[in-house]
DNA sequence: CTGAAAGCGCTAACAT
DNA sequence: ATGTTAGCGCTTTCAG
């Protein structure tokens, strides 16, 4: 049976609201009685119920973080950099994994909403409209999509689009296919977008760069894996993945084709998960700032407080990180059967 | 502001008990008036607040799940089944990350304590005394660990070592490494003890197989790649790594330094982290069931209720993956068992 | 600066 | 089967 603050109070001989205050409201308090109370309740072991503060004040120092994949590698660091951030200011974390199922990703939503100041949704699968819905239920921010009125935080995936087509287009590439990532996904509509809109201000008259999309797939390196075949077929030179997994399947089933990378074809990932740099050939990849994005998340969400509607959007820049997963492409050759 | 217990009882016209026996017994209520207020409280959008509840029953509903380092490839896919696990089961899940610091860990043992049914610890690095302390605070099950008089669930790598070695003196290795990981590690010294007791029992009169230890790494892919070079000077022609992520980082390493894998030396890793059959070589390795022991751990932890001192320990099977980082030895025996 | 009293939303005896 | 009452551990007026 832990010390509850009556213990405290009666073994420093004050009124439980003079031990309640010493906790939370400081400079109301004698620095006397203070340290008396902080004392005693050190040595009784005493922390204050958080349920019990939470009940009165309406504040609960937890905070939801709902992913598609916990154990997708493009989480983690996310997860990590949310939850440090999260403790520092003395918040707990739930986290909870909806399986890439916007049903379950909605039901979290409502599940935790009562036990939380707020939830970050990181990568939603949900319609706008119904996230609209959920945010009156709870202070949300979402990350890696953009949702109107809602406060968000983006990696810059357009520009990270835009740098690996500039990229492979310098290499020669002029038929490049982007291996499309999950339906519904509002970063593969984002990436798709701007790689097409890329390759339409490259290339000189005459010498058109086209991006051709494949998909959906799952975002997975079997999803990359499948898709090697039809990859190889279309006769691409180069290939845009929706993210590292998906690129480095892609790699390992082209392989199997007997397909080199990047000798017969060149692949740049996005993410630029750990393992990018550790496999054979490194990956070419758009590396998103996972870390900063959760940290900024956390920031946006308590930063306001309870006012729900704010709808600051932050972009963080992406870089693309060349490695050894591109190389020239096929000179003075426009379109390769 | 969301609807209580009270609204819910005006809107059906029956007492606020009626409501929560509604929730907490339906068997106590008559089951029209059951239905009558479960649609009210469906229409009003009313759940139970469970920080209101906690603070009467003592039961939050809550577990926590601290781990060393959640961006590390080995906790994902735990953390990810421990959090199904237990939604299953109408819990949620608080995720800490200690940042593999001992102090941080025992520190949010205590943060977390009051505000769960009981904890997770993942490969803790405190030592037992500590743990032993902290088990009168909340209920605790250790996973990769084992602690006297406390639940735990542990991977059989004493068995997966014996596997690795043997299946390297089979190939004909005759003088083995084990790239050891972390300091106060429970399960690095398992591995070492098991590995080293294993070479005893094998090879031939006057054909002795050896395993020497190094160590303490970081158990990270760049703990690998600092060792190469330290291993290379060893003059072994197999390693045992503490972990996947140690074995590829290993692997990188030896490249560099001109040594093939698996020609020149073989590399067994411990894990199967998802990412070891995607490098190429594919790793081999010993696959640790983590999904299922996060799932045995929140199994043992709801099951047993108050009752803090059960010592129920489960250990389950490893089993060898081979992949293509292991070959024949300077004996040239290619063809083992 | 400290104490007294009320009450957050809910459950658990105890009545009826 | 339902209502009444007390109170979980804490914060927050309001007095003094």
């Amino acid at each position: 049976m832990p010390a509850t603050i009556r213990d405290v109070a009666r073994a420093s001989g004050v009124h439980i609201s003079t031990v309640s205050r010493a906790f939370s409201a400081p400079q109301l308090v004698n620095p006397e009685t203070r340290s008396k109370v902080l004392e005693t309740a050190e040595k009784l072991g005493y922390r204050p119920n958080r349920a019990a503060r939470a009940l009165i004040t309406g504040r609960t120092h937890n905070i939801g973080l709902i992913v598609a994949d916990i154990a997708n590698p493009f989480f983690p660091p996310l997860i990590k950099a949310a939850e440090r951030e999260a403790r520092h200011r003395d918040y707990h974390v739930f986290v909870a994994d909806s399986n890439e199922d916007p049903a379950v990703e909605e039901e979290l939503v409502r599940a935790l909403a009562k036990q939380v100041d707020g939830i970050l949704l990181v990568s939603p699968r949900l319609a706008n409209s119904i996230i609209e819905g959920l945010s009156r239920e709870a202070a949300l921010v979402v990350v890696n999509r953009q949702v109107p009125g809602l406060p968000s935080v983006v990696m810059d995936v357009s520009q990270g689009a835009r740098s690996a087509i500039e990229h492979l287009a310098e290499l020669g590439h002029r038929s490049i296919g982007y291996l499309g990532g999950p339906r519904g996904s509002w970063t593969n509509r984002e990436i798709r977008r701007a790689a097409t809109a890329a390759a339409r201000t490259l290339g000189g008259p005459g010498d058109p760069v086209e991006v051709t999309a494949l998909g959906p797939n799952a975002p997975t390196g079997d999803g990359g894996l499948i898709a090697a075949e039809q990859v190889h077929r279309a006769g691409f030179t180069a290939v845009l993945a929706y993210n590292d997994l998906m690129a480095i399947g892609l790699i390992e089933g082209l392989a199997t084709l007997g397909v080199r990378v990047p000798q017969d074809v060149s692949v740049v990932g996005i993410d630029d998960i750990a393992l990018s740099r550790l496999t054979r050939p490194g990956l070419t990849t758009v590396a998103n700032p996972t870390a900063a994005a959760g940290r900024a998340a956390v920031d946006m969400l308590l930063q306001h407080g309870d006012d729900r509607r704010t709808t600051g959007q932050i972009t963080l820049a992406t870089e693309l990180v060349i490695r050894d997963s591109t190389g020239p492409g096929p000179q003075g050759n426009a379109d390769p059967g």
